[in-house]
DNA sequence: CATAAATCGGACAAATTTGTCCTGTTAAAA
DNA sequence: TTTTAACAGGACAAATTTGTCCGATTTATG
């Protein structure tokens, strides 16, 4: 469904903002070891979340990785997934037409479209902050 | 979504079955061209639906591939993604964690599951008949 | 100011996916 | 029976994704 690289920065972003709601700032090697990923690959995608506005940096020592309390509510999954993967799940035929729509329609285009419809509106409503707080209450995980 | 090869598996599926539907065997490189695709990757996907049970081969000069009239209802878009794709697309987490389930979810499973099960219900329930015949219609389209 | 703890960013490497080429095999037809 | 049209399959090549390494930069702290 998503890239690696997408699935790494998703569950980075809802790690940073757990600690973020205790108000503890996460260092990189912390993330790596929270989530179960690479550490240098890691670093590439919190780079690409920094660049989207989605995660804020901190550089020097005593830095690392936040998200602002107030700003949890109105992250949703659908920008992090645009952020590192781009839209093409959204938008793309499921056949990998270049031309394909409602005029032109390949053989499966309006059933992969309710699909992905409803993909875009679930990525759409869903905000971080609730995931965060799913897993502060242990009614969630991120490992394994 | 899919990967490029079962994009091509499923769009030479449908093109075959709409020859088939005429009586008409299909060369790799008629299917090729109709679906608009690299002719020797074609050719391997091809081998894989074949080894799949999905279509049939004939070897020698007029050879070429077909679908039996009377298995087309049967065979459904499910058949050929499992067997290009695997069943990831079915089951995997969406976060990419090795164990994720109802018990120990990830802190997106349970919305995912909802989007992945309508996924898999609408892969399941589609065949290659239906799909055959509204490209041969003139409904829909396989090329651009 | 020096050191240490961090992120930033570029270059490289490995793995996977996508795509190509060539030789072999099969079967129809001249 | 030779030729020709087709699929089968292995080896290779290119492109993309995933992952690593290392030096530069930033900032807190002694």
């Amino acid at each position: 469904m998503f890239s690696k690289a997408c699935e790494y920065g998703i569950r980075a972003t809802i790690h940073i903002a757990t600690q973020s709601l205790e108000g503890q700032r996460v260092s990189l090697k912390d993330i790596a070891k929270e989530i179960n990923s690479p550490v240098a690959f890691t670093a590439k995608i919190l780079q690409q979340l920094v660049r989207g506005g989605i995660i804020t940096s901190v550089q020097g020592a005593g830095g690392g990785f936040e998200i602002g309390r107030g700003e949890m509510e109105s992250i949703k999954l659908s920008q992090i997934v645009s952020a590192i993967d781009g839209d093409q799940i959204y938008k793309a035929c499921g056949l990998g037409l270049k031309e394909c729509n409602a005029k032109q329609p390949c053989p499966v285009h309006f059933k992969f479209k309710a699909i992905r419809d409803e993909l875009r509106e679930m990525l759409e409503s869903t905000n971080i902050l609730e995931l965060a707080l799913g897993l502060k209450d242990g009614a969630t995980y991120l490992k394994r």
